[in-house]
DNA sequence: GTCTATATCGGGATAGAC
DNA sequence: GTCTATCCCGATATAGAC
């Protein structure tokens, strides 16, 4: 699982990244880590003084992938339906290959609000001012977004949840690891159009 | 927190609920359900062998509840925009008071999947049956579902995400609880139609 | 049925040899 | 820098008195 000509510190990094994703902070066993990075719990202590320490290094990368995948697409040219549609074909498509990532991150949440959010400070993680450089861009172009905070829920649910939700959906309609890929290939076609029809028409009230 | 004039038995399931809930399966203490039901840890092994049983028990009752709510809505009478009004209307407001629930689902099938699925299985839960109901009602109204699965992921990704990653936006956007809860409101209004017409325009593939 | 006290074990962290 | 052996706490579970 883990390449055998690495430092010593970057198969801890690997294996934690591996095992933190998989289990959670709380889950996470310093046993499978050393197993998984081929050396002994003694080691990582030497290493990183304790499991917070190599949690820390671990969420903060999760963190900083993550809204750099979200925010990537985003920030570059093209038309709102341009960017909904690269951005569901790459982010899906990034999601498939790290399904852990966004349980990760919420269960993170759940289990260490504190230490997360200082470590979200201290990273200057700063997801609020990307939202409001594309509304800018939007607004140029012509499009004037009314509740920007409620676009960006109805575009990060869509993509993210079904992929949270994999196991939920696996079990509950039986669907084989083959169906499922083919239900987020479906997703990643269909959503752009979801997205901009559903922000069309405004409600009146 | 627990009431007084309750059975032990009521009253260990209530504080064990309660605790499950907030800190999951491997996060929950056995003293902390004791503390909050005001007994001791021993009067728990003694009602409930293990902690699996009883969190066994708890996550029955909130998938059953869970699901009881997602489907109640769309069984009863309506069009499906008078079923997505009720049904945001009720179930956001539902999950705003059970915010837990849903990450406490997905967090046991991320934990527990083997236990989870024998439950599931236990218990007779078939969502896939209700959905099935669901699309039959709507074809007599005169509405063809093309995608049921994708509309069901998009409509229940839409309600659910944004409470699951609740800490996640408060904390991102530097929310209070008032305006998170007016973020709540706003939804339960805007969803139904955003669903409506973002299934309106199909794509000719 | 309910309690106090204790057994038992898993897991994070450390000591110390090499 | 890497290992083995060990400490020690926290948490589930049980024994046994009342």
């Amino acid at each position: 699982m883990v390449k055998e000509d690495y430092t010593t510190e970057e198969r801890i990094l690997a294996a934690a990244r591996e095992v933190f994703h998989k289990r959670g902070f709380k889950g996470a066993r310093m046993q499978e880590i050393a197993d998984t990075a081929g050396i002994n719990k003694a080691l990582l202590h030497y290493y990183f003084r304790s499991k917070e320490n190599l949690f820390a290094g671990v969420f903060a990368e999760a963190m900083a992938t993550m809204i750099g995948t979200v925010s990537s697409i985003f920030m570059g040219p093209g038309s709102l339906e341009e960017k909904l549609s690269r951005f569901y074909e790459y982010h899906i498509t990034f999601l498939q290959q790290n399904s852990y990532l966004p349980w990760f991150i919420i269960n993170g949440l759940y289990e260490q609000p504190d230490q997360i959010k200082t470590l979200i400070t201290r990273h200057h993680f700063h997801p609020e001012k990307i939202l409001d450089r594309i509304l800018a861009q939007l607004k140029e172009e012509g499009i004037e977004v009314e509740e920007p905070l409620q676009l960006f829920a109805n575009v990060l649910s869509l993509s993210i949840f079904p992929v949270v939700a994999k196991p939920v959906f696996r079990h509950v309609f039986n669907l084989s690891e083959d169906e499922m890929g083919r239900f987020y290939e479906e997703r990643k076609k269909s959503l752009p159009l979801f997205v901009i029809n559903g922000m069309k028409v405004k409600k009146t009230t």
